[in-house]
DNA sequence: CGCCGTGTTGACCAGTTTCAAGATTGGTGG
DNA sequence: CCACCAATCTTGAAACTGGTCAACACGGCG
């Protein structure tokens, strides 16, 4: 399995509030280049790093034996990622596009967490952030058809990814969605269609997307069918 | 919505090891029972406690406008419930069966973490085991057949409430598992049926489970069938 | 003893997957 | 700049898993 190592020098981040010593954090980190589709840690390696990502999507997921596949999340500009730090990795983190990341020693997070409880204090609010979004994840993965999940993810999309404009650019590939969203290829492929169909969203082309009609979509989401 | 309150005395832990202040927190809890079927808090209600399961079964569900369910967790003995600090509720919890927890004030744990860093120190590794457990369920739910379901509950039960020998009594009722595992009732009460034929399981009773074939049953979870 | 909530079983149905055939897209090299 | 190729995506038809609806059984309790 290639596991990336953090090869660089330090790295300063431009935006530097007063947040808890996140961005004291930020300062030490070690920036990290990892290519489309190469795979960042491995499930049941040991973890070293925790990591925040600067630009690019990363996919968190697990494989089981026979070939399925279960994204549990993606992360965004912004996101931290494995700073939960105990064992082993139960997941496998790989790059959806070129990513770059700071990396930071698991030691070195929790030296600083010891020096600044903030810190500590800070880190277990965005965990517990994280939890909420995995069990709504759950919710919609559990008990919502397939138009619902889609429409889910574009509300995702336009959360994370746009631009202030309309259009959003979706780095992902269909069987990517697919295996977040527990559907087929197949199932995204069909239901982004009759989304478009439905003038709800439009497609300039393959990887962007136009939320149309916000209001049905979220009525989508809900469940208000 | 009726939320239980604490209103008892303060109550004493006879299990005081040394865990990061945990066990310091738990002296300082006050003891509340919930009746089956009750509500501990609902969605949407601010979070105002923390709490500790002293006995029973807690489930985290999520109910959809449309009356559809999905149970984030079950929440057994000795489980943590709520420490995630975070404006209001994202899920409710409702008692399985006669429940007895302590309550926790949020302030109260606040400020012992800042007197006790080790404290949230530890919540921090509980609340990382949680995510890691959420992201499995993830899976299952996601990517496993009704049967690998079944049996991945199963195994799950024979952890947390195995009293050694190999019988456990389960507290949940098919429609609850049918949420936690989404699936209906009638898929769960078929897929038990088919497990029992296959001599995999035997149950003396209606509420209660008898693994009579461990490896069997691993092998179903893990989806080598 | 009989009732009601809960669980089981059966027959049928629907949404999603599977399998298979094309259509787009994007990248590469002539 | 275009042609071609591979990868990705779309669409269609058939199969299947699990869901729905309905009847029935069980079991605890008045």
């Amino acid at each position: 399995m290639p596991v990336a190592q953090p090869q660089s020098h330090a790295y300063a981040d431009p935006d530097h509030r007063s947040d808890g010593g996140l961005s004291a954090l930020d300062q030490t980190g070690t920036l990290l280049q990892v290519l489309r589709n190469q795979t960042i840690f491995s499930e049941g390696d040991p973890v070293n790093h925790a990591y925040k990502i600067i630009s690019g999507v990363v996919r968190l997921c697990k494989h089981l034996p026979d070939g399925r596949r279960q994204i549990a999340q993606f992360l965004f500009p912004g996101d931290y990622l494995s700073f939960v730090a105990i064992g082993d990795h139960g997941f496998c983190a790989e790059a959806v596009v070129d990513v770059s990341l700071l990396a930071f020693p698991h030691k070195h997070v929790e030296r600083l967490c010891w020096e600044n409880p903030d810190l500590r204090a800070r880190l277990f609010e965005i965990l517990s952030q994280r939890v909420r979004e995995i069990q709504n994840h759950l919710t919609i993965i559990g008990r919502q058809t397939a138009k619902e999940r889609v429409a889910a993810f574009m509300l995702l999309l336009s959360e994370r990814l746009s631009h202030g404009g309309p259009r959003i650019d979706v780095p992902m590939s269909r069987y990517d969605i697919a295996d977040y969203l527990s559907l087929t290829m197949e199932t995204v492929s069909r239901t982004v269609s009759l989304l478009k169909a439905a003038r709800i969203i439009a497609a300039p082309s393959l990887h962007q997307l136009e939320l149309r009609n916000l209001p049905a979509l979220h009525a989508l989401a809900d469940g208000m069918d």
